[in-house]
DNA sequence: GTAAGTGCAAATGATTTGCAGATGT
DNA sequence: ACATCTGCAAATCATTTGCACTTAC
């Protein structure tokens, strides 16, 4: 049986719902599945841009929203700078450290208890997905500022 | 004894630092307290130009990153608008509803086994005080959407 | 052929900054 | 007097939108 990649799966999706699937799309979504971390709109527009030089920022922002609406991905802001973007099935937090910018991942199982407690209490459903939480990392801590 | 309230108080400390008390300073603070909420910077602009139209947005800014400097209020950004400023000893937690963008308190209390968690196990100091936890609040969630 | 997608330029919303004049200490 | 604040206008940064043209289906 054939495997399909990220790429097609995703472009299928897109396609059976009759979205169109163009090469700034291909590229975009191929920029999104290379890179590996947490990459911003810009960081997206420019890594496309070195193949495909006249695709606009515009259109990079517009097909994330397409694609957040298929529920393929999401996007956060951590700190104050602009939202990144990843895809939802990467399940996990991020601590932000406030004065260093770093960034630690999670498991989203540190968070169960807060999220059973948050809906029993408050009928409160947590997203399943990533979130920011503020705070100071260990050698920032440390460093005492 | 004298009782000296939260207005004196803060602007002592703030003349203490070597800041001056100005009139748009006093009325800014005063629409800060004034705000039982959490008030965002163009909120207390209005606020406190029905008093001194003068005022630009530009001191509001100002002034609330100096207290912020002197570690009096905090800002956080609930959901997708403008951040939204809070005095630093009112602990306590936001769950916003990413559907109807409404906004649940919940008590510090209920983060303390988190924050112990990320604490022993990453060396993070979850901040005491406000952030956002995106999800789905129970009216919502009950509307399926 | 037709609706959906694109590039471009211009609008938006929140926040920041440079500067010359006003004000608190 | 002197540094700090202020108002104002303009800059900036992230994101969105209107529109005429292009392209996938």
């Amino acid at each position: 049986m054939a495997v399909i990649s990220r790429l097609e799966s995703v472009l299928g999706e897109l396609r059976a719902r009759g979205g169109r699937v163009t090469t700034p799309r291909r590229a975009i979504l191929q920029a999104l599945i290379d890179h590996a971390d947490h990459p911003t709109a810009a960081q997206l527009t420019t890594r496309v841009q070195a193949l495909l030089p006249d695709v606009h920022e515009s259109t990079v922002y517009r097909f994330l929203e397409d694609l957040e609406g298929l529920g393929v991905i999401d996007h956060v802001h951590l700190g104050h700078g602009p939202a990144v973007y990843h895809f939802v099935d990467d399940a996990h937090h991020h601590l932000v450290c406030e004065s260093c910018d770093a960034v630690i991942e999670v498991p989203n199982q540190m968070f169960e208890t807060l999220r059973r407690r948050l809906h029993t209490e408050f009928g409160f459903a947590l997203k399943p997905r990533h979130f920011a939480v503020p705070g100071q990392c260990q050698n920032c801590a440390a460093a005492r500022r």
